[in-house]
DNA sequence: TGGTTTATGTTATTACATAACAGAAGGCGG
DNA sequence: CCGCCTTCTGTTATGTAATAACATAAACCA
């Protein structure tokens, strides 16, 4: 995990196979549930972004998609439009780029949600913390205007990073 | 002033000459006093971007920049970036577009400052508010983060698009 | 005035994202 | 099982956003 700013950060660490795995077998549940089709370039897609615990970019994907060469820039757009409609990542707005949700890991509630986020200028990490926003919706109301989605990103470094 | 869903949207005007002049003079007298200049190109792109009160692509500065023909992307790129130090315009991460900062307009403060935008989806206007965001700045220090730069901006729809 | 710094001009390239259409796969009523 | 419809994928091409690298010019300053 080597990174622009020189440094190692080990402690970015990837997720072991096996933790992998339990959240694809959990997403195509969460697909099944709804209806929808988990089918073989969204898991890979999915699958390509657990493999990292930090946002990944579009591109990356596209290169690692298959073992050979890279996919067609459509294919992983596609899935990226996909997974993030059934809530299983995010976009980042401020790094073009992607990361998967934190509210599927470990058992937590699957329930779709407007997430923060605090981004690692230095090692790249990204975690999701989950705010309420009273004074913009304050402020919204005020205006009369009727919020959809909230993009919230922190950007700064990481406790290991400090 | 035509939009994607096909309204007039008569209410989003342009600001008049004599204001948009007025800024331009303020944004002028604030670089002296920062000790930076206020050349050309990045008072051009400036004025493009107050000629509009809705966030405004690059490449729609790139267009308008001269009369006859195009600027090249670099010479709007560095002069968007150099109003953006100076806090005269903030970009929207969301939309890819930079917007003019609105605490500089009818005499406010004209302190650097974090803001939050309300962006219509509809008419493409954009509201600056002032918003603090004590959970997440909580939720940081619990995690051991150091917050430099907050993204925080809502889409929905406007009071006069509902 | 000459050297240094800062800003601009210019060419080229890289990064990010989608339009449009053809074809394959799944779902479903008959 | 067949035919139709819908959804998803493959593919080509293009559109949109941003920066690298280096040459030139303008401002600053000793």
């Amino acid at each position: 995990m080597s990174h622009a700013c020189g440094h190692d950060h080990d402690h970015v660490h990837t997720l072991d196979s096996g933790r992998i795995d339990a959240r694809l077998s959990e997403a195509r549940r969460l697909c099944e549930a709804k209806g929808e089709r988990m089918t073989a370039p969204r898991l890979r897609t999915l699958e390509l972004i657990l493999n990292e615990n930090a946002p990944v970019k579009a591109y990356d994907v596209i290169d690692r998609f298959h073992p050979d060469g890279a996919a067609k820039p459509p294919t992983v757009y596609r899935a990226l439009a996909f997974l993030e409609q059934m809530g299983l990542i995010h976009r980042i707005e401020s790094l073009n780029a992607f990361v998967a949700c934190q509210g599927h890991a470990d058992g937590k509630a699957v329930q779709p949600h407007a997430a923060a986020f605090l981004l690692c200028d230095c090692c790249g990490s990204s975690e999701e913390v989950a705010v309420s926003l009273p004074e913009i919706d304050q402020q919204a109301s005020a205006s009369g205007f009727e919020t959809r989605r909230v993009t919230l990103e922190a950007r700064g470094l990481c406790k290991a990073c400090r």
